[in-house]
DNA sequence: CATGAATGAGAGTTCATTCAT
DNA sequence: TATGAATGAACTCTCATTCAT
């Protein structure tokens, strides 16, 4: 379940039609918490609508009511991931935080946890990236552009030794992504707390001033 | 074209059945190399076997004289450019190389050069991690526990500082192949050398003693 | 054709899918009437799923909407079959016979007379006896046990000479089964009585008291 | 295995082609016990002749030096079997035997034997009644006009009560096969005089004079 | 005579999508 | 809005048969 189903912009992005009934809303997003189980245990090619359908408990003709295509839904669905990772993150650095650092160590933190919250997800993020349409890999990119703007800020305060370069944002989001992947979703059962230090410890020597 | 083919190991390995003549090792090899071209740039679903074959130049039934089936053969080439992004690396590694940083630094330099002449194959790769079958995921545990026999070695020796985890092994990984992704296979044009030490900068000082 | 199809217990005992409309009912029913002339005609392997869809003028894809398998509607059909050879005997049956003989010969009758009018099912049945998934052979094993049933009645009440063996029923099947390939499906201008005076005159003075 | 291999006749009857060796008579003869028990355990649709070629130990397209089709080493095994159940029932009858009864009686004592000692052939027997070329089903017609001529001579001696006709010889047929089906392969254990005492039990009373 | 690679028609099956009700 | 039957292209896989060596 991705919280309450797709978040209103999500929705209204051209990815899944728009309900004008509230019964219509409720089969909408009883059909992308069906999706996001469905694509989370499956992968995109696996899934199929029928299966969808069935999860939701609606018709298979219904699912057409709502979404154009199979892809469409994905899409749907990997915008509305998207955004609750982002969100996710973002709560967490809104609080006051210390330097830079600190708050580079909170975003893992709130990243892995995410990630063993659902674990399903992160099979369907990583999927988007290389299935075939270009649109849908924005999240890598966006997410290594948010890591660059909180590493400039951090340069600017004089807190990291700069030249800060992309290159070290895409490192950090990789480091992250792979922790994610050992630390969330295959060995969940290791203290957040011993990875984010050691991770943080890396990056907290590696751009020291 | 995946160097040569299927390395003689990986052929042997049950994947691919074992041709008895010279046309018959020609036409396996041609299928391979066919098969690398359509993964890389379909991946594992949308590559058909009928595609693969006209690739090839061989009628549809060829295909089974030397695959069991469309997953052996994804299985058979998987082994085989994992050993070779295995042995590009160990290459570089035999030499005399100074220390531990210096070595994971030619490392990082020969994946990234792998990543920019195959770049089909980085998303085979990948695709491997996800796809059911969990014997084909078997590369980045592989890969890991690889970096992280180095760094302990640097540690043994006083190079690096203590204790190493394998959380280190794997953020490094991370940082490697997102690095991979962004400077090899999106923007191949950015010098290698520039790269390389801003990531073993990260390391240097994250690990340095 | 099937009578009316298939018979309600048949289609629900796993074999078929259920069809919620009327328009699916009748779709089903073309389908199993379709595949019994086509069984008939051609033998198991030699029917397709193509040509019995477009004997019953529905398209390839359709077939797996009622039926989940070439071998799911051979089941079907060999149930349904069975039950009808069932049926069409027990009716004749019911009425108040005379001694057992009478009523030994009364079910040969029916059963000469079904498989006249039902040419293409005899091969069904007696292939199912031979093609591999040993649930399809119970046919003959049922219909020994009946006859014998039949024979014990008539040992019970003094009419024949026991002791009565299983190897009689399965002597006077074997009988009736091979008169039914003469006279039901080789020669079946032959009179029915004659061939019944026949075989009734071997079981009566064979078993006679 | 069927004794020898294909009967010298059988294979000159144009199902088989003539090897002009001695390593090709071997070969063929071979194919021909390879064929048996393949088509024994699997029935003919299901038989292949990789698999056949495989067991009998020599490459695929050796297959087609001895044999046209598929079709035409069934036609040559067929025959070869319908010969040997000939032959190993003849060999009792030209003993000098009692009266018809008891040659009938020894007629399916060796019939049985049969079927017990090559439970894979009755299956092959059964099945060419059914696959389409016709020329394959004469075995019963041919097996039924034997039993006919042996009746016609009780008949004749005034050992049997007339007037015999057609459909006695089909249902002893049909006795004997059933018989063989039930206690030469289904339940073989049981003592062969048994069977044959109760077979005989019936006909003898059944058509005594 | 023997080999085994090559062929390609044809089979069963899946599933996204359409549409009448 | 909801339903589920209908569609057919596309796919993987099999195998009898041909043929160059």
């Amino acid at each position: 379940m991705v919280g309450s189903g797709l978040s209103a912009t999500a929705a209204e992005e051209g990815a899944g039609k728009v309900p004008r009934t509230d019964r219509g809303r409720r089969t909408q997003r009883a059909l992308l918490d069906a999706a996001a189980a469905e694509f989370g245990e499956k992968g995109f090619h696996d899934s199929s609508i029928v299966s969808i359908t069935a999860r939701a408990g609606v018709a298979l003709g219904t699912f057409y009511t709502y979404f154009d295509s199979k892809e469409a839904l994905f899409r749907a669905l990997v915008g509305d991931i998207s955004d609750q990772v982002r969100a996710s993150v973002a709560d967490l650095l809104t609080e006051p935080a210390g330097d830079t650092l600190a708050r580079e160590r909170k975003a893992f933190v709130a990243f892995l946890a995410f990630a063993r919250e659902h674990k399903e997800l992160y099979r369907i993020i990583d999927e988007a990236e290389f299935v075939a349409n270009p649109e849908w890999r924005a999240h890598y990119e966006n997410a290594a552009q948010r890591i660059l703007e909180r590493l400039r800020e951090g340069e600017a305060k004089g807190e990291l030794a700069g030249p800060i370069d992309e290159a070290h944002a895409w490192a950090i989001m990789g480091m992250n992504v792979f922790l994610g992947l050992r630390y969330g979703v295959q060995q969940p059962e290791r203290p957040l707390d011993e990875v984010a230090a050691i991770a943080n410890g890396l990056i907290a020597r590696g751009l020291a001033r």
